[in-house]
DNA sequence: GGGCATGATTACGG
DNA sequence: CCGTAATCATGCCC
C-alpha cells in the first residue's frame, strides 16, 4: 500500500519538476502560460491572449481578428488540457499496473524498494517526455495560429463587399477631395465594421481606412480609365441616395448650371471646386431631365 | 500556376 | 503625423 502512495506522489510532481529543471521544458511552459494555453480557465485565458495580442503587434489595432483568434486559441487549449489529462491518467494507470505486477513478482523473487523506485522513475520519464512532445506541438500550433492571424507582418484579408461598397461610396462622392477627416474615417471604420459584423467578425480600423484611401487615391490617379465604370456606378448610387434624401430640395436646383468643369480630383492642397453636394445636384438634374441615371463622363473620367 | 486585385508596409517629403 | 509612390505578399479568379 505504501508503495502506491509513493507512486501517486511521484506522479503528481514527476511531470513538472524533474530535478534539473529542463530549460527546454521551462521555455515551453512559459510560452504556453504566456499565450494563455496553460494556466487558469476562461477569464485568465482571454486576458492573457489579449496581452499576447498586444505584445504581438500594434497594441489596440491588432484587435482585428481577435474573436477568431481567440476561438481557435481556446480550441487549442481544450485539446491541450484534455490530452494532458489523458496522459496524466494513463501515467497513473500504468504506474499502478506496473506496481501490481511487481507486487505479484515479489512473491517469487525479492524486489528491493530501490528497484521499484527505478521502475517508477523510468515510467515517469517516459510519460513526461510524451508530455513534452505535447507541449511542443501545442506551442507550434499556437505559433502557426499567431502567424496566421495577428502577426504584425502582413497577412492580408480582403474587406467584405459591404465595406468596400461603403468606402467606394465615400470615395466617389468626394472624388474632388477624397481626404476624409479623422472623424470621417472613424465613422467610415465604424460603418464598415457594423455592416460586416455578422460575418467573420472582421472589424475595420481607422488606419485601415487610411490605408484604403491611400491606395485608392494613388491607384485611381494612376489609371483613371480603369476606374471609370466603378466611378459611374457609385456616382449613380449616391445620386439615387441623394434623390431620396433631398427630393424636396429639387426646386432650387435650377441655380447651378451643368457646365462646371472639374478634373478628376486635385492633389492635396488645392481647393476643390465641385463640392459633393453640388455634384449630386447636377447628377440629380441629369436624372430628372435625362431619365436614366448614368451621368456623363468623358474619356478621362471627368464629370461633365 | 499565372496574373491581376488588394491590403499593408516601407521610403521619403512636407 | 499625414500624405504619396513604390513595393511586398496575399487573395482570388481564370
Amino acid at each position: 500500500v505504501s508503495v502506491l502512495c509513493v507512486a501517486t506522489g511521484l506522479s503528481i510532481r514527476g511531470s513538472q519538476e524533474e530535478d534539473p529543471p529542463d530549460p527546454q521544458l521551462m521555455r515551453l511552459d512559459n510560452m504556453l502560460l504566456a499565450e494563455g494555453v496553460a494556466g487558469p480557465e476562461k477569464g485568465g485565458g482571454s486576458a492573457a491572449s489579449a496581452a499576447a495580442a498586444a505584445a504581438a503587434g500594434g497594441a489596440a489595432d491588432s484587435s482585428i481578428e481577435h474573436s477568431d483568434y481567440r476561438a481557435k486559441l481556446t480550441q487549442i487549449r481544450q485539446i491541450y488540457h484534455t490530452e494532458l489529462e489523458k496522459y496524466e491518467q494513463a501515467c497513473n494507470e500504468f504506474t499502478t499496473h506496473v506496481m501490481n505486477l511487481l507486487r505479484e513478482q515479489s512473491r517469487t523473487r525479492p524486489i528491493s524498494p530501490k528497484e521499484i523506485e527505478r521502475m517508477v522513475g523510468i515510467i515517469h520519464r517516459k510519460f513526461s517526455s510524451i508530455q513534452m512532445q505535447l507541449k511542443q506541438s501545442t506551442c507550434e500550433a499556437v505559433m502557426i495560429l499567431r502567424s496566421r492571424f495577428l502577426d504584425a507582418r502582413r497577412k492580408r484579408r480582403n474587406f467584405s463587399k459591404q465595406a468596400t461598397e461603403i468606402l467606394n461610396e465615400y470615395f466617389y462622392s468626394h472624388l474632388s477631395n477624397p481626404y476624409p477627416s479623422e472623424e470621417a474615417k472613424e465613422e467610415l471604420a465604424k460603418k464598415c465594421s457594423i455592416t460586416v459584423s455578422q460575418g467573420v467578425g472582421s472589424t475595420i480600423t481607422v488606419s485601415q481606412v487610411s490605408n484604403w484611401f491611400g491606395n485608392k487615391r494613388i491607384r485611381y490617379k494612376k489609371n483613371i480609365g480603369k476606374f471609370q465604370e466603378e466611378a459611374n456606378l457609385y456616382a449613380a448610387k449616391t445620386a439615387v441616395n441623394a434623390a431620396h434624401a433631398v427630393a424636396a430640395a429639387v426646386q432650387n436646383s435650377q441655380a447651378n448650371s451643368p457646365t462646371t468643369p472639374n478634373s478628376g480630383f486635385q492633389m492635396k492642397d488645392e481647393e476643390f471646386q465641385l463640392d459633393s453636394a453640388e455634384s449630386k445636384n447636377t447628377l440629380l438634374t441629369n436624372m430628372f431631365t435625362g431619365g436614366y441615371p448614368a451621368p456623363c463622363y468623358q474619356s478621362d473620367g471627368r464629370i461633365q
